[in-house]
DNA sequence: GCCGCTAGCATGAACGTTAATGAGAGCAGT
DNA sequence: ACTGCTCTCATTAACGTTCATGCTAGCGGC
């Protein structure tokens, strides 16, 4: 048995001749105990390796000190950034992380959502799989705070912190965009969710700023690779095999938008395949920053995402509605950089 | 409150008559409760949106459904893939995750082993930061099962699963070195993990086996970055940094092997600025075929790590030594592919 | 000497669940 | 009618903690 012999609050009061309560007020360094016996506690505790069971914590407090954390997909370097953000900050604030992966499913958000119920979290952050929101319903009605990380879903009243990718965008396209730029082409994922709807809204802007024709721009939408359920909306292969197919020597964009870094070098192979160059016959943007842009040849203007940043409020604002429930609902869109290099200087 | 309204088994109990240890039994698909009420309080459960209280569960039964997970580095895509493959095996066999990130730092990994503790977890999935173990000999001597990844640290007894990095990279540099190839060079991470000791071990026994003379070959370790005592030993600016310094047209490897994918990158450019070429003046081998290497130009010729094979081994494992302790200790380490690509095909 | 106050600790209950034991009804066998 | 068995459920006691309340000794004030 695991806990055969786990030490407990009684073992280290029966030692004592004390009672369990006066151990746990000791330890818990409230008063209504004196220094003496509190001292003589902490240290037949730590003799003993005394340790809390949190789940009887939990079960009379009502609070477990845990968070829970909802991604769709860990391997993609946005969300690892974002983990990475998340379980520094809360671990700095003495919470845990459970973490849940849904793989962009339905069925697998709605089993998370289970799971987090059960478990009685104090919180929840989560990427929301699709436009639907009423799978997290069950965690307000059971009064759990839930930030909404990346992706927004609107009029839930949940909190919400991710990055303003329109404007990001709008602006990057304008300043990628030079005086021979007239064909505009965006690469996109196919997932319904409101980071791609930020994203075309703010490639629509650019294109009204330019003054570009609507027939001279197009919205790419890269095929969504699907195993067993879990969608993979980040292979540069899937994107090469689009952009193969539609670029050719006699129509291609001038300025090809990525949705994401990945994308980026598919299409960079698909257009070198064709012997067309980058920048000088098409211009690329990507999206995302990702640690390899800076070394792609020619090195690869992109979107850097503040997803340190975005992890970081996101974790401040839960543990703030966490302590004051009633506050008001919060949006924040952090605003993020481009970085101008090699790939859109022609 | 929180939990004010949270519906517990004696709600459901109450509005059928019964006993809260009859729904609790119904619930669980026990016999000795009739098909009648068991359906009844299926239906009432459900109707009132019963969910059940983890902890209390754990209090009483002992065990929590719950894995720790311990990873130094989120954002590194082999850990990555680790994650995703741990959280997709347990969540298989339900499990939640409980995810601790240490950064390669020990306090961080002793304060992750004490929230193990607290929490009771029923096993622990750890990468260990450093090469002493005494760490984890608190989860053992709570009778918490481990099992390594990745990184082994001998002599604990600990169960392990990890990748043949020795004969990875002796296979490899072996079958990368040409006719014309005499200097070899080995641009490693400055840890002292196991992962680090196997892949020079493998690089030893390569130029034994193509007799190159040592005086010809050289272990460059790579300044670790650390911000904050958590280290960063995954970036390609501190690759290129120390690449750069040390190679010149006169002076420059035949063959240069990195410990990642990412100082690849730095070295792709420390080559190229000192206008020498790959692979004609210098091979280059990578190591974790991080999503990029294919589409680097040219081509990177890498080893693939099987991370998602290591994570559910190390899952399946874990599990069955939960279910019988007392089974002998197991070691795996799983073979790496070598992926040939144009940067050692001179 | 009695009262009241405070510091320091003990006692009992509760959190929501599961496991062990008990109890009553129904039925067959004698 | 009594015994004994099975089926179905209730009752009680745990798990380890915290919160509310109770108790005792010690002390000062009149």
């Amino acid at each position: 048995m695991a806990r055969s012999q786990r030490v407990t609050l009684r073992d280290v009061a029966d030692r004592l001749g004390l009672s369990a309560n006066t151990v746990s007020r000791a330890l818990a360094g409230k008063d209504q105990v004196s220094e003496a016996t509190r001292a003589l506690v902490s240290a037949e505790a730590k003799r003993l390796g005394y340790v809390p069971n949190s789940h009887a914590r939990s079960l009379v407090s009502g609070r477990t000190m845990v968070v829970g954390l909802v991604i769709t997909n860990p391997s993609n370097p946005f969300y690892a950034a974002l983990i990475s953000a998340v379980e520094r900050e809360c671990r700095a604030a003495g919470y845990s992380v459970l973490l849940l992966v849904t793989e962009d499913s339905a069925e697998n958000e709605e089993r998370a959502v289970q799971q987090l119920l059960r478990f009685g979290v104090d919180g929840v952050l989560g990427v929301a799989t699709e436009l639907r929101g009423d799978v997290w319903d069950g965690l307000s009605e059971a009064n759990i705070p839930v930030v909404q990380l990346s992706r927004d879903i609107p009029g839930r009243g949940l909190d919400f912190v991710g990055i303003d990718a329109e404007s990001a965008i709008a602006d990057a396209v304008v300043r990628s965009a030079g005086p021979g730029v007239r064909r505009i082409w965006l690469l996109e994922e196919d997932l319904r969710i409101s980071t791609v709807a930020a994203r075309i809204a703010g490639f629509r802007r650019a294109l009204d700023r330019l003054g570009v024709a609507s027939e001279q721009a197009l919205v790419l939408k890269v095929p969504t690779h699907r195993t067993s359920g879990a969608t993979q909306p980040w292979r540069p292969d899937d994107a090469y095999a689009l952009a193969s197919n539609l670029i050719t020597r006699g129509n291609h964009p001038d300025l090809l938008i990525t949705a994401n870094d990945y994308f980026a070098l598919g299409a960079y192979r698909a257009i070198r395949e064709r012997g067309l160059t980058v920048p000088g016959d098409v211009r690329v943007l990507g999206y995302g920053d990702h640690p390899f842009a800076a070394y792609l040849q020619p090195s690869l203007t992109t979107i850097r995402l503040p997803a340190d940043e975005a992890g970081t409020a996101a974790v401040d604002l839960l543990l703030r509605r966490i302590a004051e429930p009633d506050r008001p609902r919060t949006s924040t869109r952090l605003p993020a950089e481009l970085i101008e290099r090699q790939s859109t200087t022609g």
